[in-house]
DNA sequence: AAAACCCCTATCCAAATGGCTAGGTAGCCA
DNA sequence: TGGCTACCTAGCCATTTGGATAGGGGTTTT
């Protein structure tokens, strides 16, 4: 299920040097063969194995102990899931280095991951093959790599005094996702077993740290930064 | 800019036959060059052009008239402006299938799509490389390709009463626009020249397209079917 | 010319929301 | 132990909302 059926990349467990190996994460065939494709335009580099969800990911890396990882955080309803997997593997393997391939910018997530253990954030959306390439050699470097856009948005949220914790707690993650579905504070509480009042609190807080001021537009910050399906 | 700078597949304007001349737009390097990998492995199929903005795809079409037009419709910030020109190319070259690849599933877009002149939508999530090969072979031949998940959701939508028109109109859009920018009835009439009262109409007519009863739903279920950026 | 849309406006009322202040508990870490 | 955070609850009040109903005017299609 993580690899793709073909003949793999001809190598033995670990290559002499000289060849990076690589684990892609995506949950998309057409993604994982266009990354695969334009790396392997480059000698040096071999994709190792692929994978389509976060239990595969972990997978691929105890099997294959990769030098590189690349990742998109999308590969289920949550992207919470996604962080945690950079964290364990940034944990487990310091040597691997994790290069994130989101499909959209937050400033949030970018942080998030960052602060998680990984090792470069490049966003999909019109990065060009050098872009890529030149990533993952940067990282492999041990450069931190920020894609055109990320960096100044991060810097922005660095430098501005509000930049610590962005982060949304579980609860207001649930909370904000019961809203996208439509419901009243009346129903959230009931279905999440808390009074009205902690539902209001919660979005509070969570507006707050979007600074959102109307649900419509909290769900639509959430839901842009893939903090919600 | 449409155009791959490497040197491009071999052919001439309209080859013998048995070759299938295809354009592929995306605005993501990495699902061109994917695409354009698996469709190659098979003989017989071409890409012969990239485009990754929307007057690069009509522009590509006029120039290689290709057999088949694989599209995503998320080339710009209103996916409206896709579906115009799915009609756009299906009006001009009858003869060029359109096969819109999506990243998100939608009724109302895939008959949106439909309607205009798509003669194939499949979903790039969990799509294997067998599917787009087959995708595009059968729309070669004339059918319509409707991917796994994508005929019953239409097939849902079809059966059903409600069936009619699940179409947003400009002004719907640009108000739930406005509302996922957190604005009030108020400031949204005031910002489109409108009464308030007309605001609410509008919402009440969108949500009973997309069945939803919360603003804030409302603006998932828009976001979640790419109508809004 | 009728039908079918789209767009605009209005009024009414119950319910939901936003914004605020002001508490309480529990766990973690220095 | 004190400080920090996440989490929970409460009440108040102005404003916004959802939902329904009932119009008029314009354009395009049949």
């Amino acid at each position: 299920m993580a690899t793709d059926p073909r003949p793999e990349v001809s190598l033995g467990r670990r290559s002499p040097m000289a060849t990076t190996r690589i684990v892609v994460a995506d949950r998309n065939v057409i993604t994982r063969v266009g990354i695969r494709s334009i790396l392997e335009r480059n000698a040096g580099m071999a994709v190792v194995a692929e994978a389509t969800t976060y239990d595969a990911v972990i997978d691929a890396v105890d099997e294959h102990g990769p030098d590189i990882m690349i990742i998109d955080l999308d590969l289920g309803d949550d992207t919470t899931r996604g962080l945690n997997v950079c964290e364990e593997i940034s944990d487990r393997y310091p040597a691997t280095k994790i290069l994130v391939l989101a499909n959209t910018l937050s400033e949030l997530i970018v942080v998030e991951a960052l602060r998680r253990g990984a090792n470069g954030y490049l966003c999909k959306n019109d990065l060009k093959s050098d872009e890529l390439i030149n990533g993952v050699k940067a990282i492999q470097d041990g450069d931190t790599v920020l894609g055109r856009g990320v960096g100044s948005l991060v810097a922005k949220g660095l430098g501005s005094t509000r930049n610590k914790s962005e982060h949304l707690t579980d609860r207001e993650l649930d909370v904000i996702r019961a809203i996208s579905r439509g419901l009243s504070n009346k129903q959230i509480a009931h279905e999440m077993f808390i009074s009205e009042s902690t539902v209001k609190f919660h979005i509070q807080n969570a507006s707050k740290k979007l600074s959102s001021h109307r649900r419509a537009e909290l769900v639509h910050r959430a839901s842009a930064a893939g903090l919600i399906s």
